[in-house]
DNA sequence: CAGTTTAATGCAAATGATTATCAATGTCAA
DNA sequence: TTGACATTGATAATCATTTGCATTAAACTG
């Protein structure tokens, strides 16, 4: 653990999640301008072995961190206007999606729900 | 409608979808080898944007097509060690899923949902 | 401590998927 | 046929991410 290892950590989760390497350099940035994002793309790929932090890919050109650290299985609603993304939880979809599972002969590890939509803030201030 | 579309166009119907445009290029090149990959990537964005191709992109580094004529939703087994994906669908989840996003103020347009795990045949194949 | 091994940094160049550029070619209507 | 216009295909450009490598710093060793 190196003074830089452990301010890019810190500042990962420091975020909601979500935050995309370019984020976290950014931030690293303005304390340690020094860093490089060489050292920023190692150090969350680290973090992401380590089981600490969990990598994750929306449909958008780059790829997206988040703290796994937590114990509760969330998924996502994403607002394809304005962006934003809020987090869920919902146990008779987990549970049904365990049964699919099994009735598929699968063994799941992990798994993503996405929903894209329009969130009531975009839709009340539309056009 | 050029011959090269078409063939392009063709090379992807031929699949059972969830098919990378290196993929279809690879496929298409052995008919026509002339043809170049901007041709098939152009195409494929041509399909995309006339809604008869639908683009998804898993955690791997590329993005992958799919048709998008059938009417149902279906979302996606994929395992983890040999790479299968096998579609299923559940309308418990859909309207689980209609239901979450309801009670956040969304108006889903589309969603996403994956799970990752091992199937049966790496499961049984295995050390 | 001094010296040596080892690992981690940061810069720059490499990569790999995708997109844009552009000259050459094809299409088609007048 | 001629010109207007879209499409092709080879190549160069992009963009996020990796890697190579020389430099620096930390961690042992005696």
């Amino acid at each position: 653990m190196t003074p830089q290892r452990e301010l890019i950590a810190r500042t990962f989760f420091r975020n909601k999640g979500h935050v995309s390497a370019e984020d976290i350099y950014k931030q690293v940035q303005k304390r340690a301008p020094r860093i490089g994002f060489a050292t920023t793309y190692r150090t969350m790929k680290l973090l992401s072995e380590a089981g600490v932090a969990s990598l994750r890919s929306f449909g958008d050109g780059f790829s997206r961190y988040e703290p796994a650290l937590r114990t509760d299985h969330h998924d996502h609603l994403i607002c394809t206007q304005c962006g934003h993304i809020i987090e869920f939880e919902d146990d008779r979809i987990e549970s049904l999606q365990k049964t699919v599972a099994r009735k598929h002969g699968f063994r799941v590890t992990d798994h993503k729900l996405e929903l894209y939509g329009i969130c009531s803030h975009c839709r009340n201030t539309k056009k």
